[in-house]
DNA sequence: CCGATTGTTTACTAGTCAGTAAAGAATCTA
DNA sequence: TAGATTCTTTACTGACTAGTAAACAATCGG
């Protein structure tokens, strides 16, 4: 009913997101936001709401589609899953080697805002919850294919812990033979975790 | 030569830092840090210079200070002394929740900021630098007790992202026993590398 | 075709931002 | 005491901030 929105949603909130992404939620301006998508300011209020409301979205995009679709490849995949995508997270620095260092949004949004916005809390929450499942998942399937025994929980919170380290030295401009250290030390200790 | 300053300018820093630590970079105004430190903005821009500077500034208080103390801590220490500094990170959330809440005033700066301002991409390059070369120190001690063998600088990089996961983790509003659940995983993993 | 509803456009606002100019005050060297 | 130097105080700036009011346009259901 009434008159249809011109532009996509979808679209504009991927573009709202790269903006944060890139240069973090307070550093970015409205302006900034206006000139990344093309839409005049009045219409990002109407369709999105307050500035919050937008990196909430964008942190929901995030979590709920390309994320997701990498935690689905974790999913019950044993330990080579687990080590892949600490390995595809340092060849992104070759492929791509801008975005690479702009590590992840939603991890990048929760050390800026989450111990005061509540909203961001939440997606911690939901963040790291999904992780684990993932790699519990994953170690659970390590155990019933006989690559390791015992201590799912306690290897998955390892993991969680290896994963956030790597984006926060990717950020903090760790260069390239530095990720690459990082990556095969994570890759080492999930190895070790295999039964001998 | 000329009228003495009126203020003690290490304790102004302190104070600037506290600001920085607990609201982050942008989100901080002058204002914000007049309040704080009880000094009209001319004197602290006479001080300190820019902004920016006062952060450098805050950063490297804590690099040199605080956190030196830390480190020289785990320097030879062996693998109690990795451990140790683990279970006092989670052991801060009791005794002082909201200090606790809020990281690392490094690690924040670094991830809001490492990989688009030069001078705070340094000093994430002397944070990681120095962790390691303590955890390093740590581990060579191991080696020489006899607790345990070889790859020391494997090891070293995973204690450096255990850690970091650590910071990230809390910031991001982790609740007490997720904490501490991360801390043992991370003590289990130290443990796991004693020679058996 | 009509009223209701929604989106778009333009212009605007009050407040806040980082940073500074300038004058007066206190201490230095000589 | 004299002049140079530095700090302190006060007031200020122009630019930018997030968010909105209101007129206008387009599409809806009936």
């Amino acid at each position: 009913m009434g008159r249809p929105r011109e532009f996509d949603t979808d679209a504009a909130i991927i573009q709202v997101a790269d903006v944060f992404w890139g240069a973090g939620f307070e550093a970015t301006s409205i302006a900034d936001l206006e000139e990344a998508t093309g839409l005049a300011r009045a219409r990002l209020y109407a369709a999105f709401g307050t500035k919050r409301d937008m990196l909430h979205r964008s942190m929901d995009y995030y979590l709920d589609g390309p994320l997701e679709m990498v935690f689905r490849r974790v999913d019950g995949g044993g330990l080579d899953a687990i080590a892949g995508w600490f390995q595809s997270i340092a060849q992104l620095r070759e492929r791509d080697p801008q975005r690479a260092m702009m590590g992840c949004l939603v991890v990048n949004s929760l050390v800026e805002l989450g111990d005061t916005d509540p909203r961001v809390n939440e997606r911690g929450d939901r963040y790291r919850a999904r992780v684990l499942t993932a790699f519990t998942s994953a170690l659970e399937a390590a155990v019933e294919q006989g690559e390791i025994e015992g201590d799912v929980s306690q290897r998955a919170n390892v993991a969680l812990m290896l994963l956030l380290g790597m984006f926060v030295s990717i950020k903090s401009g760790a260069d390239g033979p530095a990720i690459a250290a990082l990556a095969d030390a994570a890759t080492a200790t999930i190895d070790s975790w295999r039964a001998r």
